[in-house]
DNA sequence: TTAATTTTGTACCAGTTCGTATAATAGTAG
DNA sequence: CTACTATTATACGAACTGGTACAAAATTAA
């Protein structure tokens, strides 16, 4: 990419800024972030913001699209069948414990701690959720059926909600490494649930 | 109750003027919500507010200490024994369910969707999520160790993280309602999660 | 009645909010 | 060198923010 734009060029690094203000974000939440501060995290000045990414609402969208691709990158990988059931689960869970806790101190999950408070007035952030709730929901669901048919898992188990479950024990995990809960203390946890959801607890 | 005090008399009932600005932040979330808004509300003026409940953050503890005496009523009574564990984590879930669907739309749970946003810079509602988190722990597990002792949950299973995996279901619940998932779907939800959690899944 | 006490109502303040109009700047195209 | 274009920088404004000073109102105590 080296095409020559006319007009003055960009100071900014768009993914860098991206970065920036999600770090913003994630600290504070939607509401309480006022656009003084992105334009402090940014370095751009507000009509710069504007042009870049639009307004407060739309710069909170495009974070939760970068957290997103980030969460992406480090456990897309497990989706793929040459891991077994409890290793897949237990690396997700290990990958997503380690970014929850990337921070001092620690904030959890960007989306599922900061967002659900401006769900009933912002309908665009809503849908976002929605989206992301049912993304992670079959990223798990094909790991259960991954599963199911290589014997790993018993066929008669519903795979979509047994996704749903395992997504639970994410948000549990972003909200009690948000709240103050150890790190140790969230890895014996998930040391108990790999077991527990691949229905092999007391055996 | 009938002392007579001196001074003018108060016009508003405290349990009801929380009751309504319980709803209003559950709505809002903390940051998005003005004293305007709660002093319309409450139908109290400013002063008013400040002299019963103290200052915004104050009122935002008020509400989450009546969020949680309204789910004590709610699902206390499920610790006595007399309830075997798959009635007790069933009635708990579905009675949460209920209140979560209890206003249009849904919005899930007051304090695990709307608190953790505000965790990082207010010390106290941090203090106060963590807090609530150990309790609901603690109601789990006794409904895992009351199994135990009557046979009905292996006793090599960690009672402590079966508990935090039962909350974990509410969260998900939680932010799965506020984000538009179906009453219905998340019934179906709960119906799978019970058994799991009792160890008794695929049988 | 009068004083004391408590709550209510009005009005205000300084600081912050999001957003934009306007001008300056730094590059390309001809 | 001049026009054109895209970004940056400054500055502003109307609305709203959390909090409080002060006076009016409504009750009890003496």
């Amino acid at each position: 990419m080296n095409e020559k734009t006319r007009g003055r060029p960009r100071q900014y690094d768009r993914e860098q800024v991206l970065t920036s203000v999600l770090s913003l974000f994630s600290e504070k939440g939607y509401s309480a972030t006022s656009l003084d501060d992105i334009s402090e995290a940014m370095n751009m000045n507000r009509p710069s913001i504007y042009n870049a990414f639009g307004d407060k609402e739309s710069i909170y969208l495009h974070a939760m699209d970068s957290f997103r691709k980030q969460m992406r990158r480090a456990v897309g990988k497990y989706l793929d069948s040459e891991y077994d059931l409890q290793t897949a689960l237990m690396n997700t869970y290990l990958s997503a414990l380690k970014i929850y806790f990337s921070s001092r101190p620690a904030q959890g999950c960007f989306i599922f701690c900061t967002s659900p408070a401006e769900v009933i007035n912002q309908p665009v952030i809503k849908e976002k959720i929605s989206d992301t709730l049912i993304e992670v929901d079959e990223f798990f669901q094909v790991l259960f059926t991954n599963a199911q048919q290589q014997g790993d898992y018993p066929k008669n188990m519903d795979a979509s909600n047994a996704g749903k479950l395992a997504q639970g024990a994410l948000h549990t995990i972003a909200i009690r490494a948000r709240a103050g809960e150890s790190q140790a203390s969230l890895k014996r946890f998930i040391e108990f649930t790999v077991p527990v959801l691949c229905n092999s607890g007391s055996e």
